[in-house]
DNA sequence: AACCATACTTTGTGATCACAAAAATAACTT
DNA sequence: AAGTTATTTTTGTGATCACAAAGTATGGTT
């Protein structure tokens, strides 16, 4: 009795101190960001609860939280599943990341003093680290913290939340996408924005984070990677 | 036994086609727009639920639907509340709206046919019959559909969503900068787009939608009123 | 009168249950 | 054998209940 494409989800050790729902919800965005969840493949409450062994219920509260956040699509059938990616599709997200987090840089570069330009300075090394022992996945969530350390700077920031929006969307292509990554070595403009930062040159660091991020997407978004998943979304639609 | 400051929500009637999580999500949503709700007053799911008589479990989902787009806000407590608003913040807000609809009418912008551009044509016809009325709840609608008809128009956009959760966030504020409208008479750029559209100038309509959003809070940002509505949500919060 | 410990109330969380709508399956007709 | 109807199962929705934590009020002590 088993469903078309089972999900193998990363189960963490649940803390006392945080509510069920608090820890179904970051365990669900994260097998969505890490693209263990197949697009189009139906989610139902139930099946989730059983792996997750808790009732349906801080299920339901997680699930219509990452529906708010379009890391997940409810269909007019009232079936929840994983967005299904298009050639454009995936442009347009590329394009509003850009954007969107082009803009949040140049708010928050007034605000970056030299404690946050350090912490952003021994991140940075810690990507080089992790690029050197080949650790995808770690680069990929250090990279995000990059980002994030820079934008949170301004503290009356709006953005973050749209920003995140956009990267759980991107998320499970994204994986796909680093993990044809090792035959390219990673280049990214993180020097760059820093050393915009020091020269106070806010533009150029707006143009750092503009080159990042389409850099990095760039080499991603070959036409094959990209058709490829495209197709997976495809055919796990069934 | 009454609360501290009364909620005067305005009850539609439900329609039984649709759920009625779905029916108190719009309630709350428009509750919030509008201002009905006080920033910083804590609303509880038992009071609600009595307000609108319903179970405590549709007002909860709604309550985390809206809090995930940023209309509402989780405490530490877990109470939600209203968030309020600071001078500082607002201007976030109000740049984050023209960094992100500009692009938005940019990318939009290839995609707009004659069939849409009358359709916008007539929308604006309609906004300056309802400025005549100076019915002011109508303008704030017709508006923001003038921006969404323009938006859309693109359909691989991704940014719509984005867009109406800062929407939200200003609804609480603008409302009751518009009730101070009456006495300018009110100047949008609608017309300006829509030639540019005309003129196939994608630089001209990101430009005047850039004005239109920052003409339409300029006047509204006038120090004395931002400076009532932040002591209103201070007050509130007791 | 100010402070603190105790009892009481309210509130969010999570589990269970009932029900109607939607899928999936089975049976049947053409 | 393909399509259509009938039956069974699955699924989302919404209501109710139990419980622990947070908040509030109470009462007593210094």
């Amino acid at each position: 009795m088993d469903k078309k494409s089972p999900i193998q989800i990363t189960l963490t050790e649940r803390d006392d101190s945080v509510t069920i729902t608090q820890w179904v919800y970051e365990t669900l965005r994260g097998a969505v960001m890490n693209g263990q969840i197949l697009p189009g493949r139906a989610l139902t409450i139930r099946e989730l609860a059983a792996l997750l062994d808790v009732s349906p219920m801080p299920i339901r509260e997680a699930l219509r939280q990452l529906s708010a956040e379009s890391a997940l699509e409810i269909q007019g059938n009232r079936r929840v599943m994983v967005p299904t990616m298009t050639a454009m599709k995936f442009t347009e997200l590329c394009e509003a990341r850009i954007a969107i987090e082009s803009h949040a840089a140049a708010r928050a570069w007034p605000y970056i003093d030299s404690t946050r330009l350090a912490e952003l300075h021994s991140l940075d090394r810690l990507i080089d680290q992790a690029q050197e022992c080949g650790n995808l996945e770690q680069i990929s969530i250090l990279n995000q913290n990059f980002h994030r350390l820079l934008y949170t700077a301004n503290p009356h920031q709006v953005t973050l939340p749209l920003i995140e929006s956009l990267w759980l969307q991107l998320g499970p292509f994204m994986r796909l996408a680093t993990s044809k990554l090792e035959e390219h070595y990673v280049i990214d403009r993180h020097n760059e924005a820093m050393l915009a930062i020091e020269k106070q040159d806010a533009f150029a660091l707006q143009l750092a984070i503009t080159a990042d991020i389409r850099e990095g997407i760039a080499f991603a978004s070959t036409p094959e990677l990209l058709h490829r998943f495209i197709e997976q979304s495809r055919t796990a639609a069934h």
